[in-house]
DNA sequence: TGTGAATTTCAGAAGTTTCTGAAACTTCGG
DNA sequence: CCGAAGTTTCAGAAACTTCTGAAATTCACA
């Protein structure tokens, strides 16, 4: 690998905590190269800077696209595909949440959705649908906060985290400030 | 596998998912089948149900200790150990979050803390080492938030999560309440 | 201290994933 | 239609993970 030991290090440590993130040491590398990459690279310049054949980069950066975490460009006269990530971290953070839920959570929400229809005979069943309930009902709480933040503009989700559980506070005080003002019911929670 | 078909299509879909969540199949199995059980179970039992070897229950039944995933309990004059899972659905969500956030995100967050503190010479040095900085920025924001939300009870939790974005416009409220002084903040719609 | 039940460890078999080089395919200018 | 440049596919080799049964260890109690 032929590269600055700064750059290389990153790289590597991208490599090795793959398969940690559920994906490979090599889709790892190659996503890190990309990510502080001045330029879009094209697949020859993957494998020179990496050291890993052709057909590897070849489907490793499918996989990339598949998962949308890089993007293709293409330069005037030139036939090849050139790949980059987006430029906003912020983003990448975005796409990435989406990409886990879909493949992490969505295929378990239905599960538990399906099990839940049927009938429980015994009590066995009926205890552990119980559970499968409450696994299911913090499952949807937790994507319906999701799909509701999700859409928000960078420095307004930026904003809202910082805020932290100050919110909590603002959200009573504000009960106060709504019940002092006119009767009104608290808000949820 | 000799469990009622609602039971084992939980367990299964556990051991599925388990390859996308970090862990293994049997890991995966042998949690769901705890969590759903109304009664710790023994290693004996859990071989009798999963039907896998007793020394893989033993491998995996420490990994999932080692995850703080399941807990040790003990019967009276029994020697045997019996696990269960902890009650607490939101319980589990913290412990799982902390251990993701350990294994998932730490090693990348001082990775970057230490690249950062090397002197770029080139130009290519310089971008990526911009690039990091921003990465590490937007993953130290994240775990700032992480750590200020993470020691809410439940109630309070749960509270948060049901306002989703409303807060943003609550924070523009609390502003003008501020400002104004005692204007107030809308809360619905 | 000896016994036996419970548990853990471990070497290797079985299974899975990743990687490569070679071949096949695609695209485009001439 | 050809050839050159680029890209994808694929069979099998290499590497890694998971699983098992047998042996070793631990531990309560007589």
């Amino acid at each position: 690998m032929n590269l600055p030991p700064m750059i290389q290090a990153f790289v590597l440590h991208f490599g090795e905590m793959g398969s940690r993130w559920g994906i490979n040491r090599t889709v790892g590398q190659i996503y890190a190269l990309l990510f502080i990459s001045p330029e879009p690279l094209c697949a020859e310049q993957i494998v020179e800077a990496l050291e890993i054949s052709r057909s590897n980069v070849s489907i490793s950066l499918r996989e990339l696209m598949a998962w949308n975490l890089v993007l293709l460009r293409h330069r005037p006269d030139d036939r090849r595909d050139f790949f980059t990530t987006p430029e906003d971290v912020w983003q990448i953070l975005r796409t990435l949440a989406e990409e886990r839920k879909k493949r992490e959570v969505d295929p378990t929400l239905s599960v538990l959705r399906e099990i839940l229809l049927e009938d429980a005979t015994t009590p066995a069943e009926r205890h552990a649908q119980k559970r499968m309930g409450e696994m299911h009902r913090l499952i949807e709480q937790l994507t319906t906060w999701y799909d509701d933040v999700k859409g928000l503009e960078t420095s307004r989700l930026s904003g809202l985290l910082s805020m932290g559980r100050k919110v909590t506070r603002l959200m009573e005080a504000s009960n106060k400030v709504v019940s002092i003002g006119r009767a009104r019911p608290r808000v949820k929670g």
